[in-house]
This record gives structure tokens, sequence and C-alpha cells, in this order.
DNA sequence: AGCTATTGATAATC
DNA sequence: TGATTATCAATAGCT
């Protein structure tokens, strides 16, 4: 850029105010660009939210304000408050003790949400074993995980549940021959009535709710 | 001025939001008090009232004023500079706005505790069932309830049942006799391990937090 | 308003 | 977080 006037360019700030107004008009028409400017690159920049108010030298109002004025008003007003000149340590404890509450909803909220985590796998761990009731038979498990109470009990079932069936057998007098173990389903069914098993077929998801 | 390290210095302003978020901390934070200074020239220098508002990043409220942020506010509240209706409204807006989010919070929070209540519920209502089948054996289970298909594949399971405990006597080399139905308890506890059902005893509590 | 010399602000770096 | 510095940006004083 070639040198046209030595005596132009900026001068040293002046820290007191300007006293020729026209000149005053000027300043503050210019800075007051500037600031705005400054403010809406660091709304851009930083993603900031930030209103402005200027009171001109005739009075009149300057505001600017990302995404609104009012909406950032009503988020200082409602929100920590008129954090003024003074000290904003001490604003930012009032802040803390305003957000107690709110915090101590989010604890209580987080414990219960906690709760639910564990009922809901809780149930759904029963869901699961449920469905594995529905899917195989109990005469399916495998014999290796029972135990010995079990194996006695079963023991006494399934004599029990001979007697049952032949004392069946004996009531329609049917042609099935007597061994349960070697009789023919078809023979069976019509012995005995089709009743779907109970025990495992629970109709439990209605009961809630 | 000594040049000591041509990479240093200022490159040309980007346009868009830092996403480095230390970089956009420290950007914030120096572009944030230049701002500020920028507009407490602006005060000295013509002599102007300025009040601004900035939401950091972190969401912490800064805020600058002269003489004071809250004059600022009402004087362009109460000035019917801003929309009438809401200098008027605004204390109830502002109300408003501050229950707000406990507002929300509560019925999240009721929300939540209906549905942990439904799972408490469904959870006892699988426990009741867990119990009454820990209680009954499925063994014990009315024959007369059985149906055709759960017969057959009950004779089934039943032979496979024998031949598997037959084959454990048989590794074992033990001195029980050979048939299932006469063996004894004890036994046949020798025979095959006790495993306890799994499957309902999970621990689920220490997940969460 | 436009221009330009100057000062001021600040991005990158330590 | 604070200091340093090379650059870039804002702007005072003119026109």
């Amino acid at each position: 850029m070639v040198k046209k006037n030595p005596s132009m360019g900026r001068k040293k700030t002046a820290s007191t105010k300007i006293q020729t107004k026209s000149h005053l008009q000027v300043t503050f028409s210019k800075r007051r660009s500037g600031v705005f400017k400054k403010a809406s690159e660091l709304c851009t920049l930083c993603g900031v939210e930030i209103a402005m108010i200027v009171f001109s030298p005739g009075n009149k109002v300057f505001s600017f304000g990302h995404p609104t004025v009012e909406s950032i008003l009503d988020r200082f007003l409602s929100s920590g408050n008129p954090p003024p000149e003074y000290s904003k340590r001490h604003d930012q404890l009032v802040e803390a003790h305003r957000n107690y509450n709110i915090h101590e909803l989010n604890l209580h909220l987080t414990g219960i949400l906690n709760q639910l985590e564990a009922e809901k796998k809780h149930g759904d761990s029963l869901d699961q074993m449920r469905r594995a009731n529905q899917r195989e038979y109990w005469w399916e498990a495998p014999v290796d995980e029972l135990g010995l109470h079990e194996l006695e009990q079963m023991r006494v079932s399934m004599e029990e549940l001979k007697k049952s069936v032949a004392k069946k057998q004996a009531n329609k007098t049917t042609e099935m021959n007597g061994g349960f173990l070697e009789s023919k389903p078809a023979e069976i069914s019509a012995a005995l009535p089709f009743i779907i098993p109970n025990g495992y077929n629970f109709g439990y998801g209605h009961l809630l709710y």
C-alpha cells in the first residue's frame, strides 16, 4: 500500500470520554458496529448465546441478540440471575444454590432409573426362563442337572403316574394294554383328556397394569 | 520486535464454529474478554450505557454492564423498546420458564415411577410363579391334565432318562442296581452331580453404577 | 461514506 | 493459565 498521507491512520486510544460531539457520534457509530461484529463473531465461532443492549449518546437503543435478545434475557433472568458487577464467584454460588434442588431431583431420578433398570433385568430374566419353560417340556430337561431330592420325587411321581394312567385305563375300559410305557400314543389319547399342562404356561402378562 | 518464530502469530479468522473443544474454550475466553473490553471502551469513550450477557459453551453465564446489568435491563424492559407484551408479561414468562425445567423433571419422574411400579409388579408375578414352580416339581403335576402330545413326549423322555441314568451308572461302575425306578435316591445321588439350577440367582444390582 | 497508517486484538505456540 | 509474537483486524484521522 502506498503511503499517501503520514498524518492519516489511527492514533493511540484515548482513555477518557470524547468531548467533540460530532466526533463522538462518529466514533460511537464505528465502535458500536465493531463491538456488535465482535459479538457476532463470538457467537458463530463458539456457538454461544449473547445479548447486548446499548443506549446511544442520543439515548437511542441498539441491541444485538443471538438467537434473540428476549430469549437471552429470559434465560438470564430465570437461571442464576442478575449477576451484577460485583462478584462473579458470589453469583456462581447463588446459581449453584438455586440449582441444588434440581441437582437433588436429578440424583433421585438417577437412583430411580437404576432401580428401573434392575427391575427390568430381573423381569427379563424371568421372562427368559418362562420362555425356556414354554419351549421345552420338563421331561426334556437334562437329567444331570437334577438333584438328589428331585430325583427321589421323580421316582415317586412316576410310580403315581403309572397308577394314575392305569386307573384311567380301567375306568374307561378300553383296549389299552396295562403298561404305560408300552402303550401307544393314540390309545392313551383316547383315555386321557387333552389338556395343556399348567404350571408352566401361566398367563400373567395381563395381570400387570 | 525480533522475529523469533515465523510459524507463530495470527492466522486468518475462521467463519465457522470451532470444533476442537479445548481450542474453543481458549478462543471463547480470549474473545469474550476482548468483546467485554471493547464494550467497556465504548462506555468510557462515548459515555453510554451497555449491558451484555454471554452464555459460555459450558453454559456458564458471563455478564457485563455499565453502570449495571440490572439497570440496563430495567431501562430496556420498561422503555417500550422491547415488544410491549413482552415487558408486561415478562415476569410471568420468567416465572414459567423458571419452573419449566422442574415441571418437566417431575413429569419425567412420575412416568419413570410408573414404569418402576409396573416392572416391580411384573417381577413380583414372575417371582411368585417361580416360587410356585420351585415348590412343586413338575412330576407332581396331575397326569389327567396332560395331552396326547405331552404324554408321547413323556414316554420318549422317560426312556431316554432311563438310558441316561443307566449310562451314568455304568460310567461310575457303582454298586447301584440296574433299574432306575427301583434304585435308591442315595445311590442315584452318587451317580448324578448335584447342580443348582441357575437362572434365578443373577447378580444385577452392581451392574448399575 | 471511503482510505490508509497505525494501533489493537488474537491465533498459535510454548 | 499466562506470556510471547507474528499476523490479522479495527479504526482514528482524513478526504
